[in-house]
DNA sequence: AGCCAGGACTAAT
DNA sequence: ATTAGTCATGGC
């Protein structure tokens, strides 16, 4: 059952790309299996291996199946996605033109569904170097092969919900997922019998679509808004962790001795825009950079 | 060694 | 409607 790899199928372009800050893109933390690959980095994008490299004015891009465009991996990384006119609706404030200035060229991935929900359910409470680490855990031990060409770094594709649902909880637990074990378990089981339609979730409004989500155990507020944010485009989403809570609390409110989590949410909803989502990761990816300094 | 991590759930006010 | 305790596990 081994999918050959076939060095020649191998194809490589460029797409220039304006304004595309590959290493803030990659590593900002909304994905968590691109991986480090020599001066650039490689992932399975659904069951398609693909690699990407910054070039000057682009991106210099290589995946081994169907050889013309790519779209699937242009969708991804949202090459085609202009960005200047959505970092025009920004509020024009001290912590925002900080950030732009500092990782201007970030952008917001476009994920598989049931990858993105299954990652951000192990989130949890869990560093993202942890995370990693359980996703690529997770897709060693229960994820099919893929095409990749000899060399790579990985080959495995994200296990499908019906794979997770079928290995049971000690097989999760063993890929270091903790209480969260159960969590993920369940979300595939409801993949799997019809209850979690999560193609049909992109035709409900995001009200709608984020209150499907939180019926899922283990998957509260936070991690509705990101799978809302990272994998179904919903760009008006606002994931606040303990970072962005920190953020927002230091940034926006730096006289009140406590910020409640009612106040943040009403204020992130009204201040940031139609592109809040984008502003967001914008705050995070700043602040952990600043507090990695 | 102790605190914290891209939280959520439950039980108790 | 808020608040404390609990859940695994590892980085720093």
């Amino acid at each position: 059952m081994n999918p050959s790899p076939d060095p020649s199928r191998l194809v490589v372009q460029f797409w220039p790309v304006a304004d595309y800050d590959l290493q803030s893109t990659l590593e900002c933390g909304q994905a968590f299996r691109w991986i480090r690959s020599g001066a650039g980095w490689e992932s399975v994008i659904g069951d398609r291996w693909a690699r990407v490299e910054a070039a000057p004015g682009g991106l210099t891009v290589s995946w081994t199946e169907g050889a013309s465009e790519a779209l699937w991996l242009r969708h991804h990384l949202a090459a085609g996605e202009v960005l200047e006119p959505i970092l025009a609706t920004f509020p024009d404030d001290a912590p925002l033109r900080s950030a732009v200035a500092r990782c201007r060229g970030l952008r917001l991935l476009r994920q598989e569904p049931w990858e993105c929900l299954a990652s951000f359910i192990c989130s949890s409470t869990k560093q993202i170097v942890q995370i990693r680490q359980i996703v690529a855990l997770l897709s060693e031990r229960w994820g099919h092969e893929v095409a990749a060409p000899p060399g790579a770094v990985l080959n495995r594709a994200f296990p499908t919900a019906t794979t997770i649902a079928s290995a049971g909880e000690g097989a999760l637990r063993d890929c270091k997922l903790g209480f969260r074990a159960p969590y993920v378990l369940d979300a595939a089981c409801r993949v799997v019998e019809g209850r979690l339609d999560l193609e049909a979730l992109a035709r409900l409004d995001t009200p709608a679509a984020r209150e499907a989500l939180m019926k899922i155990h283990g998957v509260g507020r936070k991690i509705a808004d990101c799978v809302l944010l990272f994998a179904y485009g919903r760009q008006d989403a606002f994931p606040i962790d303990v970072w962005v809570r920190r953020a927002l609390s230091q940034l926006y409110f730096p006289r009140a001795r406590r910020v409640t989590a009612a106040r943040l949410e009403s204020f992130s909803e009204s201040y940031f825009g139609p592109y809040s989502g984008y502003a967001q990761q914008y705050l995070f990816h700043y602040i952990r950079l600043e507090a990695g300094r």
